[in-house]
DNA sequence: CTGAAAGCGCTTACAG
DNA sequence: CTGAAAGCGCTTACAG
């Protein structure tokens, strides 16, 4: 920068003005600065501007490392995040932390970053109360318990699961059943996702005169299998099924067609909340709602960058419907007297 | 950092000395700055750290963001690089970069980062010119054309090949075939994976006095019922298969049930390479090869912060294997007269 | 083993 | 519209 200002005649405060767009600057000044910075190849360093500015233009996403693997929806989180950072001049760094939030309190120390991204929000999730008595400013992907006072982007689990159920009614379809997932042993009390899914499906259902059918098994293709068993074992009468467990989907299609329900003529199997992994590697291929990754990282950068250059921006709440993606597994009701 | 030397009764210097562990200090006063450190709850600002040594404990991994969608190998990848990181003092930032490598010069150029992970490495990568030039450490994962002279980590295709073909052969298997990937239009000139495992593939074929039988399809299950069709249709005394090619896997299983052959009594099907979000949805379950995610990402940010803490240490260049995860579609080789 | 001092490359009141 | 100067919080020869 000493460079590009003698170069230019001009001080250092000027070269730092244009280079900032911070203050007014002659355009006969501007232009020599101009040339002198792409004749000398400068550029601004990242960390003496940090320093000086207390600005670092980086910001971190904390994402659970240990705890299970992150899939497909996951990455495209990230990889779209990292995208909407770059375009606004930011950096997003990576923070695996595990959910007791001990690390956390490490990396926020350093100084590092002007924000923070949380993924893997849980409904009562220690490291939002680090991060706030910290003061970093933060945004959530999920929610906690009580959002209603936190920057947050969120899946529509309410809407996906009425377009579900519309689109399914809207084929003549009375009999619907629910597939969640199961925890297994380390049952998170109250898994936001599914607490949120399984009550906007009853609601629906009762609103509509139906009758509820919630069954949940693990994330396992053969559980998915089991639980289409269990359905018609429950509920012979049963044309659809809306499943929120990516990895059981397929087993679900499956198990149908073993206990001699053909897909989608006698059963209509539904996706939702869908990883893009699932429905590329579906055979056969899956109706579903995907869960809009790519849509969730942008909304969630660009959220918590707006309220990083201005702390008094209204918040960011923001609930993503997912998107239809195919409609393979999926058709009439069957008629009544088959 | 002035008050903690002030707190303990030393110089800066001697803080700074403690806190890096930099040169050697008197037990009693190192002690007293530790204490001091605590009391005043001390961390070192990353910004000032870096200004001053130019190294920033930041490293960065750069990825494709627009070109085709990372799947579940590729977000192992990365979240077992940023716990490796971690482990080790690093941060790990997200470069989106477009292949052209244009951007790359606008990020290299802000001095963040003191070395760079590339991912998605083709045969003849532009990054890899320019980051040369630049003088930045780096390591590839994956390899260009020729990676002689370069830090690399890559999965064995050679290994996963040989170990595929002596899993079937020890099984009985004398008639194997290979399914590809294409590329579609966009046709890579010699995209590394596959050009490697092809090659790998027919030497063994060769070695073993048996038959090649190399077929390409494109990514989709759809494509794979037609790969497996066309297989049986070329050589109907196929008892093997082996599928690189992670999205077609499931429907070359779907496509030899179709034509009459049980999988895997009639037929087996080994994915080789294979995404974890490949054998977690597969029904039914894929004997299958894991691509070695984790170990890579762990490897690769080991070998390249070996480098920088060391310039002359010996060349990173790891070849990691696959992992066997599965055993339900591969059996023993039919009885020669069916 | 410890300290005084220069300097890393910027930003930002303050003054003109 | 432009500049002189202080300072961001460290590291690192250099001296003792």
């Amino acid at each position: 920068m000493r460079d590009v200002a003698q170069r230019a005649g001009v001080s250092i405060s000027t070269v730092s003005f244009v280079v900032n767009d911070t203050k007014p600057v002659a355009p006969a000044t501007r232009a020599r600065i101009e040339a002198a910075m792409i004749e000398l190849g400068y550029r601004r360093n990242a960390f003496a501007r940090a320093l000086a500015s207390s600005r670092s233009s980086i910001v971190a996403i904390a994402f659970p490392a240990l705890e299970h693997r992150l899939g497909a929806t996951a990455m495209s989180i990230v990889t779209s995040a990292s995208v909407a950072a770059a375009e606004r001049g930011f950096n997003l760094v990576m923070w695996p932390v595990s959910n007791d939030a001990s690390q956390l309190e490490d990396y926020i120390g350093s100084g590092l970053v002007d924000g923070l991204l949380l993924m893997e929000v849980q409904q009562k999730d220690p490291r939002v109360a680090l991060v706030e008595e910290r003061g970093l400013p933060y945004l959530l992907i999920g929610r906690t318990e009580d959002s209603s006072q936190q920057d947050y982007v969120d899946m529509d689990f309410e809407r996906t699961v009425t377009d579900a159920m519309d689109h399914l009614t809207g084929l003549g379809h009375r009999e619907i059943a629910l597939v969640v997932g199961s925890l297994g042993d380390n049952t998170l009390p109250g898994y936001g996702p599914i607490v949120r899914t399984e009550a906007a499906y009853r609601r629906r259902v009762a609103s509509l005169g139906l009758r509820d059918h919630v069954v949940a098994c693990e994330q396992t293709p053969v559980a998915g299998r089991d639980a289409a068993r269990r359905i018609l074992d429950e509920v012979p009468s049963t044309t659809a099924v809306i499943v929120l467990n990516d990895d059981a989907a397929s087993g679900v299609v499956r198990g149908m067609e073993r206990a001699g329900r053909a897909v989608p003529d006698d059963v209509s199997v539904f996706s939702v909340a869908t990883s893009p992994d699932v429905v590329a590697l579906a055979d056969p291929t899956l109706s579903a709602l995907m869960a809009p990754g790519r849509e969730m990282g942008r909304r969630a950068v660009d959220g918590l960058l707006d309220r990083l250059e201005n702390p008094t921006v209204p918040r960011t709440q923001v609930l993503v419907p997912c998107e239809l993606a195919l409609a393979g597994s999926t058709g009439p009701a069957p008629a009544p007297n088959r």
